[in-house]
DNA sequence: ATATGTATCATTGTATACAATCGTACATTA
DNA sequence: TAATGTACGATTGTATACAATGATACATAT
């Protein structure tokens, strides 16, 4: 790992901010708390345990990572994601996918590929019994790959990111039945890539995306 | 403004926080503090004439923004930017202008516009007479323009960012050749734009950031 | 009745005290 | 001499005290 990535990897597990910043990212992200809700620095650091200063840095960070909204002298409350954020993501991320499967073509490792490929092998399985849990995270799981394939820790960290919020409206639309369609475009990314084909990876990659989000507005998701 | 942006604009700049943030910000990105230079908190807090709780914060944003390193129980440390980093901004970069360029053409206002088509033709002037300062704000500018004219906040954010590291890189290479075929680009960008053509929009700001780079190369940067 | 002023309280903003940790210098030992 | 142990100081991590701010409720005036 570069030892000058930008975007840091958050966060130092073992500090009481560290912890605080990852349980309260966890809760959010789950739907624990509400969009819009009010978090309140007491309240939360004697949920956790832990004084006020340890809460407060968490909340700048989650502040910049975007999940929370800080008011000055006011609060902070957690944002919402409208309708058009996710579309703008979406597109986002098709554009950044593309370039993640394009590099991985010239970066990815025998073992990255074997579990991208033990991966797609898996998800037809589950995607024939309906295991919605599994595919749910074997998709995931296969984009992160993806990503780690890229060899770029910046494109990584932009797209894990992208990834995470968008995580938060894929849940709610988990059991569609797209999941044998999106495996199959999974297939096509991994062998493009295990073919070192960089213009076929891209192409697919990016189109897999668009063919998410199509996806995901079809089946209604509106906000 | 979309009440819920992601990646919030940052940053209060009221609180002892915020103003502690940007002034870091500010230094760090202006070369004040070196790379891998520490920043002790005891220090930037009697230098600017606040506490340590507010210099914290500030650090934990500055983290999250890719600025320093926090090493935890050890220290705060400039980060520097790699060869492959910069490499890897400019690539997803390219991308992601095409994509503002091309939303610019859909969501561009008269204003926006007017504001494009001025920056060109000043930079034209500016071009002929060497005044390479000037031509680099404007470079700046024209693409904040585009930025904000793709009418997405995601993305605006996402590429602002960018372009904040790079800004560090290029003012290492700022009285290169390139100004003159640079606004040409953007003059090329700017019409597409006008003309609401959205592919070759696209393609003309991918192309614009590759040649960027590709100029940055020839002009001896590594590191 | 509505508008405005004011007191009060909850909450955040900041400073500071204390605890934990890390690095260094020096002593000790083989 | 080289390796290891240890004490000390500097720095970060956390808790808490106090200040500033904003919201609310109630009183007062028009």
């Amino acid at each position: 790992m570069s030892d000058s990535d930008l975007k840091q990897e958050v966060t130092d597990k073992y500090s009481l901010r560290g912890r605080v910043f990852s349980r309260l990212r966890e809760d959010i992200l789950s739907g624990k708390y509400e969009e819009g809700e009010e978090l309140r620095e007491v309240a939360i650091g004697e949920e956790l345990g832990v004084s006020r200063t340890p809460v407060r840095e968490a909340f700048r960070q989650l502040e910049l990572e975007g999940l929370i909204r800080i008011v000055p002298n006011k609060g902070a409350y957690v944002t919402g994601i409208s309708g058009k954020d996710v579309k703008d993501i979406y597109m986002i991320r098709s554009r950044l996918e593309g370039l993640a499967a394009r590099w991985a073509t010239e970066h990815i490792t025998d073992v990255q590929l074997e579990e991208m490929e033990e991966n797609v092998y898996l998800a037809k399985f589950h995607a024939e019994k309906g295991h919605y849990e599994q595919l749910f995270e074997l998709d995931t799981r296969f984009h992160e790959i993806l990503y780690e394939a890229s060899g770029s820790k910046m494109l990584e960290h932009q797209l894990k990111d992208f990834h995470q919020y968008v995580i938060r409206v894929r849940k709610k639309t988990l059991s569609s039945a797209r999941g044998p369609k999106s495996n199959l475009e999974h297939e096509g990314i991994m062998v493009a890539i295990r073919d070192k084909d960089g213009d076929l990876a891209e192409k697919l990659a990016h189109e897999h995306i668009i063919n998410a989000y199509e996806n995901l507005i079809k089946s209604g998701y509106t906000k």
